[in-house]
DNA sequence: TTGCAAACTAACTTATTAGTAAGTAAGTTT
DNA sequence: AAACTTACTTACTAATAAGTTAGTTTGCAA
């Protein structure tokens, strides 16, 4: 039986999501795909190349979440509304998101790691960056900091509020988003 | 020679705010002590005791920079600007804070260990939603919504700034910060 | 000074970890 | 059909993890 990639990378990536990368084993990933541990070290010889495989499949799939957003055409608050969507999805099985989850770890990984971490962070905050900019020129979204700043304070209040949820349950979560997109759209008085 | 606890339990702290709890293991611990690993079992049988014991830790310093606060009497915008320089002040060594390194693996922890996360959780909520709230009252801070909402905005700001500052750099941190000390001060035109 | 408990050390056990080496079955290429 | 590759399994190793047990030291009170 071939082990199906795509599998095994969403496999790890909700592990580390759920319980963090020092805390789940190669032992955790093959009982659960019903292999031995060695077929996975054939595909990924040290945690690490796991690691920075599964952070890869994150961007991939960030891109074409992306590259989703520019062929459909939505405007910049439905872009918006849809990428917290992903992350409220996450609340029901108590994940959090990979940034938030490794993001901590961060000193325990080696460089080529730390360095795919870093890519995938920049990526999301360019992404975010590039919207709202875009936003408040069509006028839809109103903010007084620049647009890299508004980027910082929307994406690290999404990556706490799922962490906080985690602890102190969703409710937490939604009192945030709420806040966020109405504090965004919010005409002044 | 006996073990100075509160050593153990700063070192404790630091190590899990470095490198995550479930990184860490009594012989990380007992090697920079200086003792053997038996000697941190013998005060806390089970590494879930430690952790709470940390947890307790922290909590009561958290306790005693409020009674300080209360004792000097600082204004609400004093209060919020000493909590950011405790956080601030982990960015050289590349900690976070202890909600932030715990919150992600909280699914790995035991109930009793979970419960006292949730107390420093919330006490650090309730506070920080007291001193807003204060502060609005007394015509310093502004903000549209529930005191309690605008904590959570600002908590989950702090919390991620330590973490994405650990992947980016200390850049960000500062520009969160800035920006929510003078969106919270700023006077409306 | 003796007695005793608190606070250790020495020396383990048991379980789990990442990682490896040798062998094999099923395709694929030549 | 022989040679080779891919994708595993079987069976292991060495290291490290948390935790234990039995004995030893230390500080202090009676």
């Amino acid at each position: 039986m071939k082990i199906a990639q795509e599998r095994l990378l969403e496999l790890g990536e909700t592990l580390i999501r759920t319980r963090g990368f020092n805390a789940i084993s190669y032992a955790d990933l093959s009982q659960k795909l019903q292999v031995k541990n060695a077929a996975i070290h054939y595909h990924y010889p040290t945690k690490e190349d796991l690691g920075i495989a599964i952070i890869r499949f994150n961007r991939e799939k960030f891109a074409q979440f992306c590259q989703h957003m520019i062929k459909r055409e939505f405007k910049p608050d439905e872009q918006i509304r849809r990428y917290i969507r992903i992350y409220s999805s996450s609340l029901q099985d108590e994940k959090v998101c990979l940034v938030g989850s490794l993001g901590p770890d961060f000193t325990t990984f080696g460089p080529a790691m730390q360095n795919e971490l870093k890519n995938l962070t920049s990526e999301i905050l360019d992404w975010f960056t590039q919207v709202l900019e875009q936003g408040r020129n069509e006028g839809i979204f109103q903010f007084k900091v620049e647009p890299q700043i508004q980027a910082l304070l929307i994406i690290t209040n999404l990556t706490s509020a799922l962490i906080l949820s985690k602890i102190m349950g969703p409710t937490a979560f939604h009192q945030i988003t709420d806040s966020v997109m109405s504090s965004l759209l919010k005409t002044q008085p």
